[in-house]
DNA sequence: AAGAGAATCAACCGCAGACGA
DNA sequence: GTCGTCTGCGGTTGATTCTCT
């Protein structure tokens, strides 16, 4: 098909930012807006591709971005998301006002991991590491994969919000109860059916999330219906 | 003080999905 | 329905900074 290059590489630089490239980008998106990346270059006289662009803009100089550690709640909070969605730092990111995707998986990569392996704990399942059924999913097997393959066990585990309100941001452990909070996908329209809630009580505290208390083990299976 | 290794983070790359013609 | 383009995402790389010996 050939794919035609997100830039004219021949005329386009790399590498670190310059401070004046920083200005001249922040300049144009200031008096047009975000607007088309691919066009975006030239109208502000970058010599840079769109895809860039977006970057460095998305990254690190949107006027919203936080700066600085990240807090014990936003820790608590990533790993938690984390072992709801896996590797779906966008998604993480949306749920942490002034974090992006970057940050946030470079952070899950340089702390969160380790901190978890030192617990551990497997950070790709965020269950003990070594057991037998882990072992098994290190050689390809996940427990989140579909459905499918070998074994006796369907290993297909399926996640949804204990409760339609639980949609709404208020309920999600947010640090902050901003506007921007973007709310994960409602669930399917039908009744809750006999799908198993799985709240695995990773960094939510008591009454935030979920209400679905079972049981008071700190692991514990709620069950919608 | 200097060198080595580890940690951090900005940026790039390739792919997939959305969208319009 | 197909094709081409654009955007956004996740994985990875490489430069810089920090820490330890």
């Amino acid at each position: 098909m050939g794919r035609s290059p997100c830039c004219e590489q021949v005329h386009t630089n790399k590498g670190a930012w310059t401070r004046e490239e920083d200005d001249r980008l922040i300049a144009h998106i200031q008096a047009h807006g975000e607007g088309c990346w691919r066009s975006l270059p030239k109208a502000a006289g970058l010599l840079r591709c769109g895809k860039s662009c977006r970057l460095r803009w998305m990254n690190y100089l949107r006027p919203d971005l936080k700066r600085g550690n990240f807090t014990e709640e936003e820790d608590e909070l990533i790993v938690s998301l984390h072992a709801l969605l896996g590797n779906k730092w966008s998604v993480i990111a949306a749920r942490l006002p002034g974090r992006t995707d970057n940050d946030i998986k470079n952070y899950w990569n340089s702390h969160i991991k380790r901190k978890l392996v030192g617990k551990g704990l497997d950070p790709r399942t965020h269950l003990p590491l070594k057991t037998g059924r882990l072992q098994l999913e290190e050689e390809g097997q996940s427990s989140t994969d579909e459905g499918g393959g070998g074994g006796d066990l369907d290993l297909s585990i399926s996640l949804r919000l204990p409760r339609a309100a639980s949609v709404n941001s208020a309920n999600w452990p947010t640090t902050s109860a901003s506007p921007e909070v973007v709310p994960l996908p409602p669930p399917p329209a039908a009744p809750c059916g006999p799908t198993i809630c799985f709240c695995y009580h990773l960094g939510f505290r008591s009454d935030e999330a979920c209400s679905c208390r079972t049981s008071q083990s700190s692991h514990s299976h709620g069950y919608c219906g």
